[in-house]
DNA sequence: CTAGATGTTAAGGT
DNA sequence: CACCTTAACATCTA
């Protein structure tokens, strides 16, 4: 679920529900997901602050605390944030919950736990820590264009490499290529400008319609790959049967007919 | 039982 | 240095 318009999604999630609402306490029922911090850390910090706003850096959501603090959440392949209000809702796999005075609480679930929570003095200097390159929807077209002559891998991993650009991952790199019409092996330094220029407005476009429908892959446009990325399904724009091809360890969906090396 | 799933990192090799 | 591959992490489902 989370790459960069899931994130989104959780950050208009969290913005909407769990700001201004003092932290009475939390509790840490499994502390794997704790990066560089402990559960003392946290409960040292935040009880007694209010989250005030709300920021996303690639897959991370950042929470401003009164106190100055950021609290960091990554959420993995499986993660996602809740606030409810009967702990009875509480969802399962929860692995750390805020419980806020007026008696909402905020649950980082996370079952296969391949997702951090942290505390950070900022999101800039945790990006740069992080070696993380700019945000895919912030980043402008020069940029893009300059970091992208650098690239020389398959697009595929160059699209999903977080140092390069922070936010997409496995299923909106097939997107992008699907929509560029090239191949996901296709070497990046095979590309001449106009094909970088492009690849910028395409990453551009799908990410923002992404975001527009709520990371919903159900809501997006008929034309696009992810509604029909699944064994056995026809290219929308052609009708060819996609493929399934293991490109840099992962599952690349294409249409063998659209896409060209 | 096995393979694979939206993420990331470490380690080793070319 | 840039890049590639593999393994690992935890857990569930087809």
């Amino acid at each position: 679920m989370p790459e960069l318009p899931d994130v989104e999604s959780f950050r208009n999630y969290a913005q909407a529900t769990s700001l201004h609402q003092r932290i009475a306490d939390l509790s840490v029922s499994d502390a794997y997901v704790l990066t560089h911090v402990t559960e003392k850390d946290l409960q040292r910090a935040l009880p007694g602050t209010c989250f005030e706003s709300t920021l996303r850096h690639g897959k991370n959501l950042f929470l401003h605390t009164d106190s100055g603090v950021w609290l960091r959440l990554h959420f993995g392949m499986t993660g996602f944030p809740k606030y409810f209000k009967n702990l009875d809702d509480c969802p399962k796999y929860e692995r750390v919950l805020f419980n806020f005075e007026n008696g909402y609480h905020l649950a980082y679930v996370c079952q296969r736990k391949l997702g951090e929570i942290g505390l950070e003095d900022s999101p800039e200097e945790f990006a740069r820590k992080r070696g993380l390159g700019p945000d895919a929807l912030k980043i402008e077209r020069e940029e893009f264009l300059e970091l992208l002559r650098r690239k020389r891998g398959m697009l595929k991993t160059s699209l999903m490499d977080q140092g390069f650009l922070a936010g997409i991952g496995n299923i909106y790199a097939d997107e992008i290529l699907f929509q560029c019409r090239l191949h996901p092996a296709t070497r990046a330094d095979s590309l001449d400008d106009e094909m970088r220029a492009e690849m910028f407005e395409v990453t551009k476009r799908v990410l923002q319609t992404a975001v527009d429908c709520n990371a919903d892959l159900l809501r997006l446009p008929e034309s696009f790959l992810l509604p029909h990325r699944s064994e056995g399904q026809e290219c929308p724009r052609c009708g060819t049967e996609l493929v399934r091809e293991k490109v840099g360890q992962r599952s690349a969906y294409y249409c063998p007919s659209c896409q060209s090396e």
